[in-house]
RNA sequence: CGGAGUGUAGCGCAGGGGUAGCGCACUUGCUUUGGGAGCAAGGGGUCGUUGGUUCAAAUCCAAUCACUCCGACCA
């Protein structure tokens, strides 16, 4: 590609818009536009990126059997109605009518339509398992859109759909799509951790999920990892034991103390000269189930957090509250200094794991200005509770065995796959016979891989103040070439040497502008192609050398014209 | 949806009742070629939209829309 020719602009300045590397330099680079909030353009140069992930992910898939097709955008209202999901997605979905009043939607997730496309075709276990594969536009109309690529509304996923008669059967071939997605992110060059996930309401407990999370600072989600235990997974779902746990075993009466208007763990530990260890946080929630409210009351360590995901799982509520002030009120309670004791009847208590029986404690007393100190649960709580783990890991944890120490880190989720057993195929009457001629409901397996969002998590992981550095398999083109000078000469050895390139299977971006030096260096850093070829009037005519520079350690090789095929080949091949 | 903020040229921004501005980008010419060049000449705007106040509104007021950021969602 000449650059002279190519449809491409860059910025010197960052878009106002922008706050994250990816989009920012996306935008500056060139590679997209916005088009609405969280819907994007892809310009050619970025449109490129986002084939070459697809090739790579659909020959990944591929090598598992998986079979690529391709489903409709829109899907018909009916289906989702018959899943149960049509109100279930929300405002999420986008949906509309056509003009004789039809529901359809922009899918956000094809497991109805496939099903659909399942059952009309496969009536025998004989045809199983089977995976089937889509890399298509996906349309979420997200609560918040943000960060450019990160979090679009409009996205290109890459999913996939196995239908199995039996548990070991999807095992194997949820297995087997791990190890290629394992295979897809390393070809890629991102460094990332399969994690276990949180399956949300995608499928029941015992099913496998996990994600596969790309590191990076600006992630959105936190991952408990520690590489000595083989632990990795989601905070959201991770159970870690606490350091320096020191309980306050001392025996001491239950007394209130007078806490003028000190609320927060924080205000009344200090004014306690206590450790917030010492303290309990009670935090009141409305958990809804089967369309019935439930109010409870979580206990935890002052200085623990609470994992709302851990708590709704294990309450197995459809939606979770905070308790509104209002309500807190109305129970009669006080927003500061709720405790454990005296509550009204029907509350639900529930109590951290770390929490010790043996130990005393300082909670709210359930009444203005109050505390309770040496409040020992077995002694003085009245209420029935239950023991569960609720906290939020925190770094400096233990791993659950107590041996190593874990860490946290951030990353970007790229890819989750699920097991789903047979929530879809039973909620739309999908069978097929197995050996002994009876109908059952095949297990399904989904998975996902945000293509676009790769695009933007390999930014954040790759670049630097002056642009991108593109891991050599995603990036839009292997190598950019130009000459510095007026004299014709050079212009003319760079073209030979393009098409040359060219011939010997690379992409090569021929940057044959009529523009200074300076301006082609900082065009060509902030594209991030692995590596620059410059043919500079100075060095070549003088001495007969040829600049290689390589984007992603910044080194400078010069080589004699004879030597420039060879060495960019290796370079080449040994880049990341 | 709650909270915060921004809408003026393609991009980044200034201006603040009376003539629409700057830098970058763009066009033309000449010069320039190893780190976003110089000179000269140009093109480009319903100042987000609608309504109000006023002799006069980009500017004041109101409504509305869009976008960005912080919280519940997810590839």
């Amino acid at each position: 590609m000449k650059l002279s020719k190519a449809f491409w602009q860059t910025y010197k300045e960052n878009p106002a818009e922008a706050e994250i590397p990816s989009h920012r330099l996306m935008l500056r680079a060139g590679l997209i536009h916005k088009s609405a909030a969280g819907i994007y353009n892809y310009l050619p140069f970025g449109y490129r990126v986002v084939r070459k992930i697809e090739q790579i992910v659909r020959e990944e898939m591929d090598k598992t059997g998986a079979q690529e097709l391709l489903m409709s955008v829109i899907t018909p209202g009916e289906l989702w109605q018959e899943s149960g999901r049509w109100e279930v997605m929300g405002d999420e979905m986008l949906k509309f009518k056509d003009k004789s009043k039809r529901d359809l939607s922009i899918s956000p997730t094809n497991e109805e339509a496939v099903v659909d496309i399942f059952r009309k075709t496969i009536k025998s276990y004989k045809s199983l398992p089977i995976t089937l594969y889509q890399i298509n536009t996906k349309f979420r109309d997200e609560i918040r859109p943000r960060f450019g690529l990160m979090r679009g509304r409009e996205f290109t996923m890459k999913d996939a759909y196995s239908f199995h008669v039996d548990k070991p059967s999807l095992d194997l071939v949820y297995d087997g799509l791990f190890k290629a997605y394992e295979a897809c992110f390393n070809r890629m060059g991102l460094e990332f951790i399969a994690v276990e996930a949180d399956a949300g309401n995608m499928g029941s407990k015992d099913s496998k999920t996990h994600e596969f999370q790309v590191i990076a600072d600006t992630g959105e989600d936190k991952i408990v990892y520690s590489a000595s235990e083989g632990l990795a997974a989601n905070i959201e779902k991770a159970t870690t034991k606490r350091a320096n746990l020191k309980p306050q075993l001392t025996k001491a009466d239950c007394t209130e103390v007078a806490t003028p208007n000190k609320k927060s763990i924080d205000e009344v530990s200090s004014f306690l000269k206590i450790e917030q260890q010492h303290s309990l946080k009670c935090l009141l929630f409305s958990s809804v189930k089967n369309n019935e409210e439930e109010i409870v009351l979580v206990v935890l360590l002052g200085d623990d957090e609470i994992n709302e995901v851990k708590l709704k799982n294990y309450l197995g509520s459809s939606h979770l509250t905070m308790l509104a002030d209002n309500k807190i009120e109305s129970l009669g309670l006080l927003k500061g200094f709720i405790g454990p004791c005296g509550l009204p009847k029907n509350i639900k208590m529930l109590v951290e794991e770390h929490i010790s029986e043996d130990a005393y404690y300082v909670t709210g007393a359930n009444k203005l200005d109050t505390h309770l100190t040496g409040f020992n649960l077995k002694r003085d709580c009245q209420s029935a509770y239950e023991k569960v783990d609720l906290r939020m890991s925190q770094d400096g944890d233990l791993s659950p065995s107590g041996n190593s120490n874990i860490t946290i880190r951030k990353g970007i989720e790229v890819g989750h796959i699920f097991q789903l057993g047979d929530k879809y195929t039973k909620a739309m009457s999908t069978t097929v016979l197995d050996q002994n001629g009876k109908a059952v409901y095949p297990l399904m397996g989904c998975y996902g891989i945000g293509i676009t969002r790769i695009a933007a998590a390999a930014i954040e992981q790759h670049h630097d103040e002056n642009g991108i550095i593109w891991p050599k398999a995603i990036a839009p083109f292997h190598l950019y070439l130009t000459f510095v000078g007026k004299d014709p000469e050079i212009s003319t050895i760079a073209e030979k040497y393009y098409s040359e390139f060219a011939q010997k299977g690379y992409e090569v971006l021929f940057d044959d502008r009529n523009v200074g030096p300076g301006f082609k260096f900082k065009d060509s850093e902030l594209l991030g192609l692995p590596l620059r070829i410059v043919f500079g009037e100075r060095d070549f005519k003088e001495r007969g050398e040829v600049e290689i520079f390589v984007r992603r350690t910044g080194e400078k090789i010069f080589v004699k014209e004879s030597e420039l095929i060879e060495k960019v080949k290796s370079l080449y091949e040994s880049a990341l």
